[in-house]
DNA sequence: TCATGCATGTCAGGAGTTTGACATGCAAGA
DNA sequence: TCTTGCATGTCAAACTCCTGACATGCATGA
């Protein structure tokens, strides 16, 4: 180990953009980007779009709930929660009688947008996932998640 | 191919969590959160703290080139540099011979903030990487490159 | 020469997001 | 019991960022 590439404790390249750091928040500024344009045309922003994916893998997510697994806060995921209950995308009780969460659910219209969006999303994905070689994707999926642990913790 | 894991057409997983993008943005999400924190003791802003590093290596950058590496608009990098220039952290000449396009330096007050900041995005940077397998590493990085060219095309 | 295209810098307006704060509801322990 | 802690929902203000638009400067080709 004299030269080359050291390993474990070494310093980041002096290049930013061949940092980790650089790297990732391209890739992550393109995707908004793409999805961005894409979800527009469809009426809907990424987050509300998060939104929907989320409520309807698990129906009866609360606010909270729903702003932690889109990595905003409570108070802008309330907006967006807001804004797809005008659109009558959603539905969520004025009360509860347990606790003070309310769960939101999907109507039949935020059924129909989930799906329609969901289709030029997916050509994103595809166009994304297609650009890793697939024997280097499930290592792919698990570094990000190690990545965001370690900063997470 | 009956099951498992299709190839090169295979639908994202229904599981949101699953998907590349979901992925990616939790990382993303991550990782601004934490140079957030720990720039902000340190009284700059991601944004700024991008600006600070690009200068840093090509000094001279003008105004459209720093908002392109640093991923938003010219109008925010406006705003940025402004801010840059009343904190003396970079300067910036009124006009210019040549074009229009106004060529910003780091000055001395610059390079020290820069330096501080430094030490404690290295820090970040350091957590995050060891999240990762050494050997992997540079497929990693190659296959971040990979998926933003595919998106931005 | 002049017209068209392109990139840059900048202003104005609006949309989205965050920070800070406060009140409500439940649970666990003194 | 009650009180302390914690999570939730919500309001208000500030900030950040983007979209849209316009003027300037240079290059290219008619």
């Amino acid at each position: 180990m004299h030269d080359g590439s050291p390993s474990s404790q070494a310093a980041p390249p002096d290049d930013v953009t061949e940092r980790l750091g650089y790297r990732l928040k391209r890739a992550a500024a393109a995707l908004r980007g793409a999805m961005d344009g894409a979800l527009r045309e469809r009426g809907l922003t990424v987050p509300q779009y998060a939104c929907l994916e989320l409520l309807d893998q698990r129906p009866g997510l609360s606010n909270a709930e729903l702003a932690r697994g889109a990595f905003v806060t409570r108070q802008s995921m309330n907006v967006v929660l807001r804004g797809l209950q005008d659109a009558g995308l959603i539905t969520r009780p004025a009360t509860t009688d347990r606790g003070r969460a309310l769960p939101a659910h999907l109507t039949e219209e935020g059924h129909r947008r989930l799906a329609a969006a969901r289709s030029v999303v997916y050509a994103i994905d595809q166009r994304m996932t297609g650009a890793v070689p697939e024997r280097r994707l499930a290592d792919l999926l698990a570094d990000l998640d190690h990545m965001a642990a370690a900063l997470e913790g």
